[in-house]
DNA sequence: CGGTGGCTTGACTGGTCTCAATAGATGTGG
DNA sequence: CCACATCTATTGAGACCAGTCAAGCCACCG
């Protein structure tokens, strides 16, 4: 575990991609690598917060949930983002693995201690930060004023731009780390309407659908088109 | 102009509150007080960002759009909070007065440079964002998932929590500076969707509506109850 | 093979939106 | 001070989008 920052496959994308080699000797000693399964989750919702971490490979959700079981999922992270809140005794929501999941996880007090001497870091963590909030601001439009076929359209395409790969003919293929159950979770849709939106948009030739996960898109304008919004 | 922090309303509660009164010297040049009118814009989604703020006194909404005209409101902002996105050049949404409103301006990019001098401000904006973060993470449960009853007990018992005044028997009071179409745009709800959970609300005994804008809450537990999520 | 979990599809329900009329509040000018 | 215009809020009737309930399909796996 010594050099681990020296072999990260993030790191120029990371918070710690602009850190000079002696100030990652600090995070270099505080960062444990770990692995985290499908499904498994790094803290819910209501616990003590007591790690922050960068995502080194996989996909994770942030949600959060009503009293009575209805769930959302508020963010979805990438490999490089950050993970946790620091400065927040208590989460104020779920992170969870989509898919299996590496991360460089810190404990959150030493990681607090480390932002307050390291002003660079701080200050990458603060244009992330507000760079979310940009993010989370935008899905509110969507998810308080698009229709379902919009909100379907705009997911595709968001998460085309994350894990895209072009194929034949200008099409873009990808698989999907989630099931009809969470993108209805992103969305504030249910399961049966995400399903319903998928299949008119394959049926109207905007997209392929080859196999459950799986989706091409045949017609990328035609989906912005769709997708609608500012 | 030449001493505005040492008067300023919020000065211990906005960012600029723990910094010392050399530290403050920057900021003290660079700030300008303005009012803006109830219905005056601060800057429009979509302009280069030109400035910063503290909110000195009244309520400002942040919103954004879809390209056919429906509006999400994505945050609200009290005396004390900071307004504006510094480190991008281009606003993403914005930035309204819903009722006069006094402001202490920056232009951005001198502000830019003394968040990068001065550690102490940087770090209170960051917990600030990520305090913003949570609560439109909080936000967007509120829009995907729960029912246009709770949308409104839950809002009204967001704004008691702002601007409540006490009054008689237990019972808290205040005076919406929203208009019924604003607080739809909160809610991702319509017009008539909002006065209509009110009316019930009302009819119910929960709640009092004197006269078109004012409020009392009249059992702030059952509405509470009503509101529902964790 | 049968069981399980994820996905699709259909029929029906219902909550919220749309459209429309009315009432109340506010302000202006005669 | 009143008549009038304008803006905001309430209320009703009906339509429609998305949710609910239910059945069936498919791939995977023991």
């Amino acid at each position: 575990m010594t050099q681990i920052c020296s072999e990260c496959q993030v790191r120029d994308r990371s918070i710690c991609g602009s850190l000079s080699d002696p100030e990652l000797e600090t995070l270099n000693h505080l960062g444990r690598n770990r692995r985290l399964e499908k499904g498994e989750t790094l803290f819910w919702a209501g616990e003590e917060a007591v790690v922050c971490a960068n995502l080194l490979s996989g996909v994770l959700k942030i949600s959060t949930a009503t009293a009575d079981g209805r769930e959302q999922i508020v963010g979805l992270l990438y490999p490089s983002d950050f993970v946790g809140r620091p400065f927040a005794e208590e989460a104020e929501q779920s992170v969870t693995a989509l898919t299996e999941v590496e991360l460089c996880v810190f404990p959150r007090k030493p990681f607090e201690a480390a932002l307050e001497h390291h002003a660079r870091l701080e200050r990458l963590l603060l244009r992330r930060t507000l760079a979310a909030l940009d993010e989370a601001r935008a899905r509110m439009l969507l998810l308080g004023r698009m229709t379902a076929g919009e909100k379907v359209a705009a997911f595709l395409l968001d998460m085309a731009g994350h894990l895209g790969q072009r194929c034949a003919a200008g099409a873009t293929t990808f698989d999907l780390p989630l099931t009809r159950a969470e993108i209805a979770d992103v969305l504030g849709l249910t399961i049966e309407t995400v399903s319903r939106q998928m299949t008119k948009l394959r049926q109207d030739g905007l997209i392929d659908l080859p196999s459950g996960r799986q989706v091409t898109i045949r017609d990328r304008h035609g989906l912005q088109e769709r997708a609608e919004a500012a």
